[in-house]
This record gives structure tokens, sequence and C-alpha cells, in this order.
DNA sequence: CGAAATTTTGATCACGTTCAACTTCAGTGG
DNA sequence: CCACTGAAGTTGAACGTGATCAAAATTTCG
């Protein structure tokens, strides 16, 4: 029995977070099966489930499969920041795990697959192999990219603006896993979802999707995103998409700083 | 001649990225002289000097050694968003050398001193001693939490909240790097560099100021900042202190894996 | 089909921006 | 020594944006 599910899993491990990995970072089959190996256990998880709890201690990682959540803290008047809506590749317990207590809690927006590992597997994978060590200072400044940009959305973006950046990347995001097309693709995710990661009332998130759609740039319905003007989005967004440079592999690195 | 300059060096090395990084990993001597190996030489910057450009390569890590610098990016129509004041102790250059080009630009907001080490050769480092690649990710990951209650911050806290929070950040972070007293520190920067930290006009932040002062939490005189009242600010900012966790050491990991 | 969640629209109002003037202070040259 | 300059801090008045509250319309789901 566990054979064959063995089997099976040996085929092909077509992970999204492999799949993001692949974008900076060679990996041998032997690094992939490794990567496959820390996983525990896949599991699924019903929509509005809380999987990190603010303030409480967490010690996985957990590699998103499928579904969508959010990264968020409620506030004591009751306000909710989302901080960060994780998508297919992305893991939740960063930054978490490398903290005492969580700094934020994740709810699923959605029903989601899992693929959990435990964080001190992980680092123990990291002291053998440097590389993923890297891999995984690269995911974090990845992060902390993405948040800075949000920033900049929430601080001095105006709501079309920040709404319009929102989508792009979105956008940008699911094409690395593969989860959209040129030019749209799916959001199974409300609009108060949207306003709480922007920072906006519901009713006038609603006005500026209104506008977006008046002024022909996009067509959105039942959680459907379509990017009509993609050029249009990028300047009034300011949108410029982040490309992540590769991991040096350690030869290259060494020959580099020689010559 | 070099000798006598290595050997000054060697005495003690008093970096506030060491005093940062010792907070969270255990670092041998042996570790601690590979790290100020790494630094080919330090450079004095003066102030309003762009260190990084936002949309050029850069290929750097800089270790801020002394004085302060603003992370940020200019929208189209002037609007400038900071989204990271970097203290002693920060690097320059994360996540800008981590990309294909710089996503912000770097301004010095004052007179500065940097350790200077080229990102290659930090990575080639890190090949070696798995410990510095993990120590990365942990920096990493540090600067996410930073700007996601910057994100917290921006949308969801009030401006006076916002800036109660901002201090007391300041005050955790140059704690950290022995840059701060129990309840005081120096904040050598303007008003403005601080409304656009916190996505408010000079005036509003100006009056949020003189609130904290006139309700007794804070005086704020001279580019100094005293905390009168700690607990009401943190109440008033919900401020929740972060605790980084220690990375664990390669036979602890392993030893927990078996229990 | 009924109940609940979500999306949409409208009217009002407060908060924070904007613009402007004025103050204070440090640095500089007459 | 004091006028001059420019940067930073402070205060005031008016305006506009986006929140708030409320309700209707629509969709989703049990």
């Amino acid at each position: 029995m566990a054979g064959s599910v063995r089997k099976i899993g040996g085929s092909v491990w077509n992970s999204p977070f492999l799949l993001r990995l692949r974008h900076f970072v060679d990996l041998t089959a032997d690094d992939v099966e490794t990567l496959r190996a820390l996983i525990e256990f896949e599991t699924p998880v019903e929509q509005r489930r809380d999987l990190v709890v603010d303030g409480y201690p967490y010690s996985k990682l957990c590699f998103v499969k499928d579904g969508m959540a959010a990264r968020y803290k409620v506030l004591r008047n009751g306000k909710r920041q989302i901080v960060n809506v994780l998508v297919p590749g992305d893991i939740v317990g960063l930054p978490g795990s490398f903290l005492d207590q969580a700094p934020f809690s994740v709810i699923a927006l959605t029903e989601m697959k899992l693929e959990v590992c435990s964080h001190d597997a992980f680092v123990a994978a990291c002291y053998r192999r440097p590389k993923f060590a890297l891999a995984l200072s690269w995911l974090a400044v990845q992060e902390a990219t993405l948040y800075a940009e949000h920033i900049v959305d929430i601080g001095r973006r105006t709501p079309v603006e920040r709404l319009a950046h929102l989508l792009l990347e979105f956008h940008a995001r699911l094409s690395m896993v593969g989860r959209a097309s040129a030019n749209a693709f799916d959001l199974p995710i409300s609009q108060e979802v949207m306003s709480d990661a922007l920072g906006l009332s519901v009713p006038h998130l609603n006005r500026m999707l209104a506008k977006l759609r008046k002024d022909g740039m996009v067509v959105a319905a039942e959680r459907r995103i379509e990017l009509i003007d993609m050029k249009a989005l990028q300047r009034l967004a300011h949108f410029q998409p982040t490309a992540l440079s590769r991991i040096p592999a350690p030869l290259q690195v060494e020959q580099e700083l020689i010559a």
C-alpha cells in the first residue's frame, strides 16, 4: 500500500511551490526528491478555517498547493487589515514559524490543499543543503518586496490605482505558478477581502471596481478577472514587474569572485 | 601598515550588524572573523546621497554602521512613500541585490558609515556556512514582518496610532543595537520623512505629534524622542513586540527530530 | 424556497489633505 | 553684529475624498 502511494507520488511532483522555486534556483532531481520527502503529509482545509492564530506559536511551513488564504491582523476597534493574500506556491508559516509567536493570523479564504512540512525539518535540511537555505532567503526577500509594494499601495496610491495594482500583482503571481492565462485569472475572494487588503471600505472598493469596468480596463464577474487593457492598467497603477534574480550556483559564485 | 590596520580591526568588531545577528544566532569566534572578512571596506556617506536607485541593478550588501537612511519609491504624481527607515544594523541592498533591478531607492537621511560587502561574496560564504544562509533568511523574514506591520499601520491604524506605533518600533529596533536608553532615543529625521513613512501630510503629522505631547505620552525636541508613558503608547498603538526566535543549531535540530 | 452572504447604490458627514501664512532656527555673508 | 536665506516646524481655513450608515438588489447556499 505504502509502496504504491510512494510510487504515485514519485512520478511527478507538480507542486506550485516547486514551480515557484524553479524560477530562481536550479534544482537537481535529487534536490527535488529531498524537498518532497520533507513534506510530512498533505491536507485539505475547509473555507474559513484559521490556519495560524496571531499571538500563538506556530512551527510549520505549509506550502499552498491549492486555494487562497489571507494573512491579517485585527485591531481593537475591530478593523481588519490583510497584509497579503496567499496563493498557490506561497508559504503559510512565513513569517510565523520564525518568531516565538506568530505576528499575524492566517485564514483560509477558500477550500485549500496544503503540503505540510515541519519548520525544524526544513531548517535541518538547510544545514545539509545550503542551497535550500538560500532559497528560503530568496523566498523571504520576495515576501518582503511584495509587502513593500503594498505599503506604497496603501500609503500613496489612490484607491483606483491601488485596486489596479492589486489585480496586476495577482495576475503576475498566479502566472508564476501557472494559474493565470495571458490576461485573465480566477480570483475566488469577496470584495470585503479585497477592501481589507487595500485599506478601503467595501462600498468604496466596489465603486473603484465599477470605475475600472466602466473605463474598459477590466471585466470582473463570477469571481473571475479579465484584464482588458493591460497597458492602461499598468500605467494607472505605476506597475513595474519585479524580476527576482536567480541564486548563483556555488561554482559560479567562486568563479565570478576570482574574475 | 596593512598589518596594523588588521590588528586594530581584529581587536573587537563591534558592528551593529553583529549585535543584531547575535540576537538570533550563535556565532563562534571563527564565524565572526569570517563575517568580518567579507567586508570589503568601510565608507562614509554624506547626507542626502542616493545609495540605491529604483530601477537600476545593485549588487552590494551594506551593513549600516551609523546613521539612518530611507527606502522609498516616488510615484508619477510626485508623492513619496517611505517603506522603511534603515537604522544601524540594517542592510542596504536587501531586497535590492536579490532582484535584477532594485525595486526601491535608498537615500541617506543623515551622514552615515557603511560596511560594504559584495552580494556574491556573501552568497559564496552562505554555501560554505549554511548558518549564514539561515541568518540571511532570518533577516529577510524580520524585514518582511516589519513591513507587514507597516501595512497595518497605514491601512487601519488612525494617524495618532500610527505615529505612536512608529515611535515604539524605532525604540525597539534601536534598543536591539544599543542605540536607545530605556525610554529615549535620538531620531535625526525630519517630520517630512516621518509623514512620508506614515502616509500622512506634514501638517497632519505635526498635529498628531502635538497631540502625543499634549497627552503627556512623549517629549519630542531637538530630534530626540522621550517616551514618557510607554504603557499608554503601547495601548494606543496596539503595539506587540516581535520576538524573533533563535536559529536552531544543527545538532539541536537533528535531536529534536529524533525525539 | 427561504435565509444568508455578497454586491450595488445612495446620502451624509468627518477626517485628513491642501494651500497658505507665519515662526523658529541654523547657517552665511554683508 | 545683524540682515539675509533656506529648511524645518507650526498653525489656520477651506475643500474634497472616502468612511459611514442605510437600504436595495443580487447571488449563493442550505
